[in-house]
RNA sequence: GGGCCCGUAGCUCAGCGGCAGAGCAGGGGACUUUUAAUCCUCGUGUCGUGGGUUCGAAUCCCACCGGGCCCUCCA
């Protein structure tokens, strides 16, 4: 955690924390690692005191070069048209494709506490004429953007080649058109049926101003203009643009030798993957951002990403695992050990920073957060399968005074996640079910134990769940029966296993018929001679 | 062709020059009413492999092996 610290302290005066992105379809978990960086670098520069405006945009006049999302008919219209051009697929009342998909994004963020002063969205920024400038000097160097790119990237350009994509007026597209003459008001494109493979552009040409929206810098040097129009000082990126040679070299080259800026300070993170792989929102793998908030709340989730440093690849599985519930345990048992709680084991170095960022509201009295009651995820995963169980009454009993409206949220909130954990991730063992024919386990319960479920079934009235539970230690104990052993049968019996929840409100829950008919099923299996 | 990350206990990972660690899982034990709670207790693992540096290496250097990702189209 101490990498956003440290980094706070490397710095002098303002600072200007920005990340943008290409809206160009859903998202998975793995992208929000970006946005919790951006938002604990920015509270640690606040923090150290640090004037800081966290910036966040959309690059939406990028090309859609990606058909996944699109409906059929959609493709041969909008691929390599501006995603900000682009109807919206889905009848939500969004005015774009762009707009629908960096939105869903977007509305996560303030539930995760990244809270951006700003957003910008580059479909606004080009028709004010803001980006003109940037334009401009990219033309006018354009010998020096092919050499830089050859350079940096070993990529080369045709000498005609220029910096700029024109929109093009015929067909709209921008990922087909290429600009091959410059004089100094005006430029000539083409909008060119085979320059990519991804789209097929409609064939016109001709001189046309560049400036006021009718056309965008490619994505390199738009990202080195917006480094000199916000005056950006720290922008992390993702190992995908931080290679050597990649997108983050040609940019910093870019901002130094075209826009004539040094780049911003660079923070390059690792990806979050799942089993080892790489999430994959089109291949079916990892989970969807939008969907992982329903079953991690924001102290969690930024556990999650905040524990490992930015540089090392997360892996994340909450699929068929504990990864969910272990995630829960590990934010409170930070809270524990911040509040002066004896915890177990050793704690990770500056684990109240991490504690206290990885907290929704940045405002928060830490503190205070930290002496809340926080009730066990697994736990309480459990007591919501035990019917009738007033998990609320549970919950204050085991704190031991009444819950605070703050602490009842935080209950309510584990509770929707731990129902959707049970239905959509938990593994096997976590689910309990009653068990419809005799279960195998049943089979190994010896003499004692089977007495005690005879006795047991011996007085079929109607029993309250407390009143089950009295009767079966009285039971255990008149067999002079243990009651561990006295449970065990029970949950032999009706789970297959050999633990469960309080058993009697379990069988409280169950048809009285059922329940004696089980008992005595159980109790005479295998003992017969056989 | 190039770059980055990872390889330490069953799992997830910390340690990053000074006696191999934690959580979880698992084993054992305690408990006559929180029985998947709570408490106690149990970890010799070629620290991926091979060299090197050092009084001393999981830790630094080199090479290699394995896993993963990325760049070399576009963004």
């Amino acid at each position: 955690m101490e990498w956003a610290d440290e980094l706070a302290a490397r710095v002098i005066g303002p600072q200007v924390v920005n990340d943008s992105k290409t809206p160009s379809g859903t998202v998975h978990v793995g992208s929000l690692r970006g946005p919790v960086i951006l938002d604990v670098i920015t509270r640690a520069l606040r923090a150290a005191g640090h004037e800081t405006t966290l910036l966040y945009g959309v690059d939406d006049l990028d090309a859609m070069d990606a058909q996944a999302l699109l409906t059929p008919d959609a493709i041969e219209r909008s691929m390599g048209v501006p995603l900000a051009h682009i109807p919206d697929q889905v009848a939500d009342g969004h005015a774009s494709y762009a707009r629908h998909h960096a939105q869903v994004f977007i509305d996560l963020f303030a539930d995760l506490g990244v809270k951006p002063d700003r957003y910008y969205w580059m479909s606004d920024i080009y028709p004010t004429g803001a980006m003109d400038p940037f334009i401009r000097t990219a033309l006018d160097r354009a010998h020096v953007v092919r050499d830089l790119y050859r350079r940096v990237s070993n990529v080369q350009h045709q000498d005609t080649w220029h910096p700029v994509l024109v929109i093009c007026g015929t067909c709209g597209r921008v990922g087909t058109t290429i600009v091959t003459k410059w004089d100094g008001e005006r430029v000539f494109y083409e909008c060119r049926e085979n320059l990519v493979t991804w789209a097929r552009g409609c064939g016109a040409s001709g001189w046309v101003s560049p400036f006021g929206g009718a056309a965008k810098l490619p994505w390199n040097l738009e990202w080195a203009a917006q480094w000199s129009l916000f005056g950006v000082t720290i922008e992390p990126c993702g190992k995908d643009l931080a290679t050597a040679g990649g997108s983050r070299d040609r940019s910093d080259a870019i901002a130094r030798e075209v826009f004539e800026r040094e780049p911003p300070i660079n923070v390059p993170y690792e990806f979050l993957n799942v089993g080892g792989k790489k999430m994959s929102t089109s291949k079916g793998r990892g989970t969807a951002a939008h969907r992982i908030v329903e079953v991690l709340p924001p102290e969690p989730l930024r556990t999650l990403m905040l524990r490992t440093r930015p540089n090392t690849a997360i892996d994340f599985d909450p699929e068929g695992t504990d990864a969910v519930p272990r995630l829960f345990d590990e934010f409170d048992r930070l809270g524990s050990a911040v509040a002066g709680r004896e915890v177990k084991g050793e704690l990770p170095a500056g684990f109240a920073s991490i504690f206290k960022y990885a907290l929704r509201d940045p405002g928060a009295d830490f503190e205070a957060e930290a002496a809340a009651f926080r009730p066990s995820f697994s736990h309480l995963a459990f007591l919501i399968q035990v019917p009738g169980a007033d998990v609320p009454a549970l919950m204050a009993t085991e704190k031991g005074s009444a819950l605070t409206p703050h602490e009842t949220a935080i209950l309510d909130e584990r509770l929707a996640a731990a129902r959707v954990w049970l239905d959509d991730y938990a593994p096997e063992r976590a689910r309990m079910r009653v068990q419809e024919a005799m279960p195998d386990a049943a089979a190994a319960l010896d003499a004692e134990q089977r007495a005690f479920l005879a006795t047991l079934a011996e007085d079929d009235a109607a029993r309250t769940g407390d009143e089950w539970q009295a009767a079966i230690f009285a039971t255990a104990a008149s067999g002079g029966l243990p009651a561990g052993r006295a449970f065990a049968a029970l949950y032999a019996a009706f789970l297959g296993r050999t633990s469960g929840p309080r058993a009697g409100w379990l069988l409280a829950s169950l048809d009285r018929a059922f329940v004696v008919a089980r008992l005595r099923e159980a109790a005479a299996g295998g003992t017969l001679p056989v």
